[in-house]
DNA sequence: TTTAAATACTACCTGTAAGTATTATTTATT
DNA sequence: AATAAATAATACTTACAGGTAGTATTTAAA
């Protein structure tokens, strides 16, 4: 399973700017610091802080910062809202109606593991990213 | 997460055929069974022959059949045919190099999931998806 | 031997995620 | 007030998965 790269840049670059969260960053330094395509990374950093999970700041000077204490932001969440979760926690044979009641062949095994991964997306804060490296290519 | 259409078509269709593992099935009736694009599962039929699953038989009366008995076949062969298991199993942040020495910030709790996903594709035979209904849409 | 019913091949079309280019707007500094 | 340095908005381009169309080939049955 692979994150859209809209997802994975969000992470990124939300945990990169977790590691310093009072300080305001701008997308020269983060396009510098993350190897992503200037533009894209721009047009994210808006969609991010309409979001609410950053708020921008614009002007000289300007960039963007944290709106709340980034203990408080979880990986499901942004994923949530650039992709939205659905994309992931759908069916894994991409059926429409899914529920226990109504389960295919690979119902009782995938719903296990989906819920781990729902776990996993919950229960991870960006700050708790922001503490290892994410540095890597 | 979900699989891609080719992957997801090409589990329904084994499934499907798994019921009947000693018939000869058209792609005719193929697609008025499992409500899938006609052309584009023609192409995938030739496709999933040729990695050997199943055989095609050309002319009148022609069809595809299965190589082999529908217990050794497993879901895990079968994505890895189509789309390859790296899409699925790569690391969740599109990063390249990934191993136990050089982690990023979410490597320990997403290997762990990875390797239960990676146990239900493996230990889950076409056999056992068609024991069961997969007829869903 | 002709025909019907099946698969195989090749080329083209379409929608979407990702990437790029240009211009407009905002605001601190000078 | 002018400038510089930042974000915002809009439109265009590209690559690829998925879907479609038409034609060629194969083979059993009539
Ligand atoms: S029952 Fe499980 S595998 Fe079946 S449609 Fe629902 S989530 Fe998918
Ligand atoms: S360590 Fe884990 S999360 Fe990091 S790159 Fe490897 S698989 Fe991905």
């Amino acid at each position: 399973m692979k994150l859209s790269k809209t997802a994975d840049y969000s992470l990124r670059i939300l945990s990169f700017m977790a590691k310093k969260p009072e300080q305001i960053h701008t997308a020269k330094d983060l396009v510098a610091k993350l190897n992503i395509s200037d533009k894209y990374l721009r047009r994210l950093m808006t969609q991010l802080s309409k979001t609410g999970f950053i708020k921008s700041i614009q002007g000289r000077e300007g960039g963007y910062s944290f709106t709340k204490p980034t203990e408080q932001i979880f990986v499901s969440q942004i994923i949530d809202a650039v992709d939205g979760l659905e994309k992931y926690m759908g069916c894994i044979m991409g059926f429409g109606d899914c529920s226990d009641d109504n389960p295919c062949a690979l119902h009782k095994k995938w719903a296990k593991v989906r819920s781990q991964i729902m776990i996993l997306f919950e229960t991870t804060s960006i700050a708790e990213m922001a503490e290892k490296d994410v540095q890597k290519v």
